[in-house]
DNA sequence: GCCAACGTTGGC
DNA sequence: GCCAACGTTGGC
């Protein structure tokens, strides 16, 4: 039985919100268009089904955690990396050696109170999570004691 | 809309 | 394998 892990995960409400997710069938998504090394080999050799995911909205205003969600599948390759009509094509991937693989994601919760990213950069411990030291990648982990500060700031009405 | 940070590409 | 040029992310 492995420990539970925790992961920030980013989307842009615009193109895919928390909404989104709540109101998908079965409230779940394949976490698609992913092209990053990094966040690739998170999801491909680390995720594991059940790992809390919070919910980030970048490219928002204001910028926020709003909820969690949790993996809901091993990893297996991005479907949208050999559709020629897609934004995420990749000409340079195939089927038999694929590049870019994805986890389904389940819709938990939305939280009360969204949580700032404003607050976070200012609050003593979550100031160092890795969001903010890897300010351009999509997919991060979390600390257990990171997921249950947010958790706690969520319940309250910032200033 | 600007631009800093930083990941990727490709020439050599 | 280096590194300059380029493209993207995402806060502001």
């Amino acid at each position: 039985m492995s420990v539970k892990q925790y992961w920030l995960m980013k989307s842009e409400p615009d193109v895919f919100s928390i909404d989104h997710l709540q109101s998908a069938k079965d409230q779940k998504t394949m976490w698609e268009g992913v092209r990053n090394y990094t966040a690739r080999n998170y999801m491909r050799d680390t995720m594991k089904v059940g790992d809390g995911v919070l919910f980030y909205h970048s490219n928002a205003n204001p910028p926020c955690i709003v909820g969690t969600a949790e993996i809901a599948s091993e990893s297996y390759p991005d479907p949208t990396q050999f559709n020629p009509d897609s934004d995420y094509f990749d000409a340079k991937s195939s089927e038999d050696n694929p590049r870019w693989f994805l986890v389904d994601v389940k819709f938990k919760q939305k939280f009360n109170h969204i949580v700032n990213r404003e607050v976070l950069q200012h609050h003593p411990i979550l100031k160092d999570m890795v969001i903010f030291k890897l300010n351009r990648l999509s997919i991060t982990p979390v600390t257990e004691q990171e997921w249950l500060l947010v958790h706690e700031l969520s319940l309250t009405k910032p200033l």
